[in-house]
DNA sequence: CTGCGTTGGGTAAACGTTTTCCTTCGAACG
DNA sequence: CGTTCGAAGGAAAACGTTTACCCAACGCAG
């Protein structure tokens, strides 16, 4: 079973198969890769033997090569350390695996400069596809797109006149129906921490937020809506200076969940209680607020359908010819009200 | 300053930036990577100048194929959706990312099976270097260790007979800081949740804890230890299992951080308070307790020590002849204790 | 018997690099 | 003046695949 190969010893390569099974290198290769109707199944049992006894593995560099494409995605991350994004990160690479994709990591850390950085990168390994989970609109980013590289767009839209497939919520619909919980409730006076408005993200989800408001004939007091980048510490500031002044908010609607957790630190040290004199909501729904934020109402985010619809739709982008990838997948999202 | 090269149109590749800088490939490639005395300068600006213009990145794949080795690395981490594990993988990605390496993200879900898989995939990818956080003992491995692959241990160490670098905290050692801490307080009974003792790292808090407290004339109840996986679902039932009778324990050591959460949580159920009734110590201290776990004693790890001191291994490991690497780095960890 | 399609399989040409030899040209040195 | 040496750079051989092209053998219709 085990390889025979020992340390220090070369790795074998497709043409010692081929000289073990007696054949030449192009018939180990199509059996390996399941060409049909090129090899009687009498060679293919004796190639798969040899394959097996020999340990071999074929080397991606010479299939890339010749091929000008490898098992590689990569996926960009605005932020490693958000757990939302380490999840959906998770869930992309765990059907990757299935079909036989390995997947590089990308911290752009929310830079364009990164973000272009290692686009080029990528373009260099050859990579399969990109997932751009939270893209920035970038020179590079338009340079990419012209040389052909199949990108795919999470969360975050691509921006005006790229055309590419984009997956993601329906941030405006998701904010309407925080506006609609905030309102049956009738609380009083209400307010919002959301994240950069360059997103399309957040942007939609303030949006739907506020125009929910305001067709129930409530103006948001300026004084109540503040910007943060999408971090705890973005947010305690923000929520530090919209909570300079009384009276405090009853419920306030943040951009994404860490905003949120800092946004509940500063409660803490002013003292107000949540959620009976002050509700939280949240956006992603990270694993983690079951346990450790219960007092926490938020948008649940569906990690496991972002997998598989991503590996679909980079499966199909793989293909030659390129059949045709729906340009917008809007997965559905939940409420999520924990009392 | 863009690359003129435009949709569809094929990369510039070495030949085009050779004709266009009117010399040879040879020359460009030595020119490209640095190679004194093997270019006069007038030479290497025009090259530059060619590259430059033509957009031109060498493909990953001719480089791997021709030396063998590429910009890879492989990242194994047995859970993904642990906050901790990202915050490493973010540490070391980003130094990687100074050397020029790109940082392939492999989930083995803690078995050793997939780990096997993915060792073997990895060995097609010609990756320049192996990084596994929570190694399992295995055929899978044992095989990659004897075919050369560079491999570095991290957090648990090699298993028995395989000599390869280690990186990690002084696990004994702090197990028996938090058995010193809890003595001081001379808090009674005390219990424990370790994690799997087959992992080392589990195994030396766990010892270095008990043979602290037995030093000094305590002995554990069975009742108040307990074993659980490395995670809050787990840390939760053996919580359940440890506070069915009274008693309760003074002080709880957990074999990380998840595990606190699931032990916390079990408590608000059971209306004991933490910290007043009941001290809860963890392990790892990932960058969210600071904001949602306020209540929990932990021993923090150097994440950004990891990123530099990985890297600087991986590197004196991919050099041709391998220099030295350390056999052992035990980096230094920090008692943290919120109040 | 000729012509033709199908099946099975070999030959060799790529794919884009790096690196080992060579060669050439000057300068330094005896 | 002959020899040696270093710098500068070119030609070509790898590296391990996949695949276009070719060929032989065979079955079968005409």
């Amino acid at each position: 079973m085990s390889a025979p190969r020992r340390k220090g010893a070369p790795r074998a390569t497709i043409d010692d198969v081929a000289a073990a099974a007696g054949v030449s290198i192009a018939t180990v290769s199509r059996v390996l890769n399941g060409i049909e109707h090129k090899a009687s199944s009498e060679t293919r049992h004796h190639v798969l033997a040899a394959a097996a006894r020999l340990g071999y593995r074929p080397v991606h560099a010479g299939r890339a090569l010749r091929t000008m494409r490898s098992a590689l995605v990569a996926l960009f991350v605005p932020d490693t350390s958000n757990l939302f994004y380490a999840t959906i990160a998770d869930a992309i690479a765990s059907h990757l695996k299935d079909s036989g994709s390995s997947m590089i990591l990308c911290n752009t850390r929310d830079e364009a400069a990164i973000q272009d950085r290692l686009l080029e990168e990528m373009e260099s390994h050859l990579v399969n596809g990109i997932v751009l989970l939270g893209a920035l609109d970038s020179p590079g980013l338009r340079q990419a797109i012209n040389n052909g590289l199949p990108i795919i767009f999470l969360n975050r839209k691509p921006p005006a006149g790229i055309a590419a497939p984009y997956i993601g919520v329906d941030n405006r619909l998701a904010g309407r129906q925080v506006a609609e919980h905030f309102l049956e409730r009738t609380w009083s006076p209400v307010g919002a921490i959301h994240g950069p408005l360059a997103s399309s993200a957040s942007r939609g989800r303030y949006e739907g937020f506020r125009a929910r408001l305001t067709r129930a004939g409530i103006r948001l007091e300026p004084r109540l809506v503040r910007g943060a980048e999408l971090t705890i510490q973005s947010g305690y500031q923000a929520a530090t200076a919209m909570l300079a002044q009384r009276p405090y908010p009853r419920a306030v609607f943040c951009g994404n969940d860490l905003i949120a957790y800092g946004l509940h630190e500063r409660c803490g040290e002013l003292g107000i209680s949540v959620p009976e004199q002050m509700a939280i909501f949240g956006f992603d729904d990270n694993p983690l607020n079951a346990w450790l934020a219960p007092w926490l109402d938020t948008i649940r985010v569906p990690y496991d359908q972002y997998g598989a619809t991503v590996a679909g739709a980079l499966a199909r982008l793989a293909e030659t010819p390129r059949r045709r990838v729906p340009r917008e997948t809007i997965l559905p999202h939940r409420v999520v009200i924990r009392r």
